[in-house]
DNA sequence: ACCTGAACACCGTTCAAGT
DNA sequence: ACCTGAACACCGTTCAAGT
């Protein structure tokens, strides 16, 4: 049998399609953007029927939540391990939570839509994708936490940290989506500058509350 | 002639076609999602064929810039207005233009959306979108120099004021972002409280600056 | 000038039939 | 158990023909 028949010879089951529609799922979307995944397009580049991934995936919304429960997995392992790389130092610890959020969203543009774009997909359909999700959140909760302790942050009975964590993640969330929406230039940052002026924009708001905890 | 055979008779030229599907779109954007919004079915409500829109606009690309530029317009005007209500004092204005934007993205959800949401239109293609949106933008900016000579702002060389706008519209736009994307539950947020919550959030941000200003 | 309606090339989704 | 391929009901977009 020669070679290319054996190339040419698909076998009726492919055996691995779930995760190649995820893998040619994901693709698709950085290449032409989370909008424009289609299951056919998909199927025909895997080279299976078009009705192949309905056998796997009930809907086209299924697949999408499973490719946001890939991305925010990426964007949690991410973080997690940037964060060893940081001083010991709760309130650096913070910042640099931050910037691996901003640094992960400015390099995966498309995927960090998916992790946060809920018209997207199922929002809650996916616990580990919740639970990816969760985790981030709750690191941020428990460095602020920390830096409250630590007096590197100021600790208000009418404040509780996970208040104060949610107005930073607002801060880095609306950066990673501005840069994203190509709204910088308009604000006076230079594309090429961006990465280090979104660490800036977010660094003035934590010394800003750092400040505030001072009497 | 009687009256039900004048309704019944359509005249064959529609007449204020484009404004038309304009207000339909935004209503069916408002109803169903901003990615619902196809010109078949607004052609279809309107009572005209399918083909009849495509001699106002040139794709589907066109009328979702028409309908963005309409939601910012509203956007800019409701800002502008709430401004008015606000006291003299420039942190005051400041405060009270963040809960104005605030206000109105929990309001109108989709039309925020779409005011952000950049794959969905031409970003760059209509000139008085932009110009809407820069009005906003402008004002910010304004506000926060205002507040700077007022001394209930910190004014630093390496920090100017567009930079100091900027870390304040993202936290505002992210909280905007995270509510509609129903993730404030997950940060301790009780759903009839979000738009306290939320305003609370972007103060505890302008105090951190403001308290960042004394020596 | 503006609108109709058929046409084309796409989708998502279903389902009997094949392996 | 998994995949095929035709079928259906949708899209966006074009364009000759109608008013």
């Amino acid at each position: 049998m020669p070679t290319t028949a054996r190339l040419a010879a698909r076998p009726y089951h492919h055996g691995q399609l779930r995760q190649a529609v995820i893998d040619t799922a994901l693709q698709l979307a950085e290449e032409s953007g989370d909008e424009r995944v289609s299951l056919r397009e998909v199927a025909r580049r895997i080279g299976v029927s078009s009705g192949a991934p309905f056998r796997h995936f009930a809907n086209h919304e299924a697949l999408m939540t499973a490719i946001a429960e890939e991305a925010t997995l990426r964007l949690r392992i991410g973080v997690e391990r940037d964060l060893h790389q940081a001083g010991p130092a709760p309130i650096d610890q913070l910042k640099a939570l931050g910037h691996s959020f901003l640094d992960w969203a400015l390099q995966h543009p498309t995927s960090f839509r998916l992790v946060s774009a809920r018209k997207l997909f199922d929002f809650d359909g996916s616990p580990s994708r919740v639970g990816h999700f969760s985790a981030v959140r709750a690191l941020t909760v428990k460095l602020v936490q920390a830096a409250q302790q630590a007096g590197q942050l100021p600790q208000r009975p009418d404040m509780p940290a996970e208040r104060m964590a949610l107005s930073l993640r607002a801060a880095a969330y609306g950066l990673a989506r501005m840069h994203i929406d190509g709204q910088l230039p308009q604000w006076g940052v230079p594309p090429g500058q961006a990465q280090a002026e979104v660490h800036l924009a977010l660094d003035l708001l934590v010394d800003g509350l750092t400040a505030a905890q001072r009497p």
